[in-house]
DNA sequence: AAATATTTTTAGATAAGTCTAAAAATAATA
DNA sequence: TATTATTTTTAGACTTATCTAAAAATATTT
């Protein structure tokens, strides 16, 4: 239905409204986040708008129409079933199933993405703990809280990550810690920003103020 | 590493010279399986000799170098693999695999495509009964006879089929055979070209010639 | 061998997606 | 407000893969 590179500028203006929580972008913002020049993005955004697929109006930035926002979140369901097919299935580890999964996302066939669906036994979330769209594209939001936020020895429960970079998942990993591990922050200190976080087992690591940003929590 | 075209070439490249049994094969041939037109085939064919994929030379017909013959078994090799995935994990009927397949057949990860192997149990055949190459590309081929060839009274095994057509499939499925069913060919109607073959159950069914030449097996 | 038919290749165009360099619009600063 | 900086768009070119129509080469008939 629609291309390889389209679906990859609708889902990019999807992550970065979501992100930025508004539903304008701009197209150096594109530009940046598919790693490409701000003048492919405009000739991209004509086309994407010709087909009624973005609201775009010259210099005025672009959001997603209801049918582009809607290509967008299959998109992302399709990501993230590959990624949990590739985590659950398959044994790769979270900080690998990401560029696998950027090819896997583009096939095209709805009755195999169900099907993969309930082969993984419908899951809400991916290795990473981001929500996964059911087949209408309804996406349950829920607000993690990064751990920096997180009031001293206030126990909470390790729910996601907002860094998929596979320096940052390693050294998660390296600590002990995963989706589901419960923790507990404890001292900070205010000159350097590090953070005491205590584990269920008792031991205690020592996390910087940068990660402690981009693990997200709920109590 | 190669393009998705590139792939689509020379694995048609691979079984024309394999089906024709000769490693030449025509710029019309390979035409007509890729559904294009012999210019664009021409075309692709100096860009594929430029890249030392294929040996061709103008007017003299193409053959698959090393290179080339060695990227083609891959592609199958992924080909065949993911129709696996599909048909015993995913439950789809082999009359829908491969048309699925033949996306995720370009989907570029050794490492994935080796895992997918070990978790479907390293098998060594697809759901039409064609053989998947290993690793390392090599292919065990099994000379397999056409039903119509078979001695009459003389029991076999159905072990592949050579027509991947959805309706040849469906027929076949609906006379109650599969890869593994025995079968007995019995008397042949000389006036018609029909084959009465008996199934293990004692019942009999009445196939005609073109699909008795489909139906492959081994005694 | 000459005429005809078929196959293959060339020539020139088109479409999708990308790029650099320059121009235009908008935003920030003095 | 005028100047400067940044962002965005246009203009024109390039790549990959495709097409049609015409020319050239090869194969088949008479
Ligand atoms: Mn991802
Ligand atoms: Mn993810
Ligand atoms: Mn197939
Ligand atoms: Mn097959």
């Amino acid at each position: 239905m629609y291309s390889f590179t389209e679906e990859n500028y609708l889902k990019a203006i999807y992550k970065l409204s979501y992100e930025q929580k508004q539903s304008e972008t701009s197209t150096n913002a594109i530009a940046e986040e598919l790693d490409t020049r701000a003048a492919s993005v405009t000739d991209m955004l004509k086309k994407l708008a010709e087909k009624q697929l973005v609201n775009y109006e010259k210099y005025k930035g672009v959001s997603l129409s209801d049918e582009g926002k809607s290509v967008a979140l299959q998109v992302v369901r399709k990501h993230r079933l590959w990624e949990v097919f590739l985590h659950d299935k398959l044994d790769f580890g979270w900080e690998e199933v990401h560029e696998i999964a950027e090819q896997l996302e583009h096939i095209q066939s709805d009755r195999l993405i169900n099907r993969l669906d309930d082969y993984l036994g419908n899951p809400k979330h991916d290795p990473h703990g981001d929500p996964i769209p059911d087949k209408s594209g309804a996406l349950f939001i829920e607000n993690y809280l990064p751990l920096n936020k997180v009031a001293s020895g206030q126990a909470c429960i390790l729910t996601g990550v907002s860094d998929h970079s596979t320096s940052f998942l390693k050294s998660v990993e390296k600590w002990g810690l995963g989706i589901g591990t419960c923790l507990t922050p404890g001292d900070k200190n205010e000159y350097d920003g590090t953070l005491e976080v205590e584990l269920p087992n008792g031991e205690k690591i020592v996390i910087g103020q940068k990660s402690a940003a981009h693990i997200l929590v709920k109590i």
